[in-house]
DNA sequence: GTCTATATGATGATAGAC
DNA sequence: GTCTATCATCATATAGAC
């Protein structure tokens, strides 16, 4: 910060731009380091904003994480697509080439890693997941396919522990792995719990 | 505290009892809200101690969260036991045995539980985790079985997703499935993944 | 071994000037 | 809309009295 008499106060020229870079800066920290983890001050030096900025736009740190955390497409649409999406005997491959598409999408990846890191240590980042993958997942999925709420849960387990293997702790040779391999290794498995 | 001068510094009486008093206090909520989570100060009144005396006896947070995390067996030895215990065939349903029922341990799940909760915040936590995954594990059993490393990993996921759903979510009805019923499910699955 | 007192710094939040 | 200043609270850690 080298302009002479510092950066003035009141509201700068042009398209206003700062409250996406808040959020971008926000789903960045918050899926690296969680909740808790992740300061208001951390963020808004990220998005190179004040610290006071982000209480004016969104409140609270919750209003932010809210915000921050807004999913990037309809859930309930992408679930029928997998279900119904083609015949029985192929629901495991579906459904596991739907889900690694999805985490491959950034914009998805940064929340969910967000969300999953919060769970790990906040009472109220577990509750936020638990209710997810209950009842938009697990309550969804037993409704639509006559099959056991444990085989499911066992079965978004496995994916689960993908993702963790994955992108939270970046195991080798997971980490890399093409979808076309995890494919072929996971897709029998779920093949085994979901179909008839 | 209504004693009236209040409880007086000095050497308490009796055999000495506060050093497992503060490990059992921060296995607990190291367990509960990971390293970050969990202060210092809220183990030392946990344990009711003086926090002083942690730093005395431990040195720092570090030190007194190696000293709660320190392996209550030999991981070494209960390998072997899964890997030759038994014949090639049933390698799955041992294995999900052994886990199971050394998740069942009170000592081991609290530190492992806190192992996994800090590994999602922290960069010294992950790496911890994955060093005990990578060389612990993986390594050694890829040495025994042959069997492909991303196999052993994909496994390695199913259980790792499952401890999760169980004690970090608690979904039902996977919380509270027997190990029976999880046996049934699960032993198949990582039968396919390192049977030969 | 046990405690008080304190150094030092970060955090979430608010009030108010421009 | 943007910023400074500040409050109240919490954290880890240390020095030293008893």
């Amino acid at each position: 910060m080298v302009a002479p008499p510092g950066r003035k106060p009141g509201r700068r020229p042009g398209p206003t731009e700062t409250r996406p870079a808040i959020l971008a800066a926000a789903r960045e920290l918050f899926a690296g380091k969680g909740y808790d983890g992740a300061s208001i001050r951390a963020i808004a030096r990220a998005a190179e904003v004040d610290p006071a900025l982000i209480h004016h736009f969104y409140g609270n740190k919750e209003g932010l994480f809210i915000a921050a955390m807004e999913f990037p497409f309809d859930p309930t649409q992408i679930i029928p697509q997998v279900l119904t999406g083609g015949p029985r005997e192929e629901i495991g491959e579906r459904l596991v080439r739907i889900f690694l598409a999805v985490w491959g999408q950034g914009d998805f990846r940064s929340r969910a890693l967000a969300v999953i890191r919060s769970a790990a240590t906040s009472e109220q980042g577990a509750t936020l997941l638990r209710e997810f993958l209950t009842s938009a997942l697990l309550g969804r999925v037993a409704e639509a396919l006559e099959v056991p709420r444990l085989r499911i849960l066992v079965g978004i387990a496995q994916m689960v522990g993908v993702v963790i293997m994955r992108y939270v702790l970046e195991i080798e040779p997971i980490a890399s792995a093409s979808d076309e391999e995890l494919v072929e290794l996971l897709a029998p498995t779920l093949q085994r719990y979901l179909g008839e």
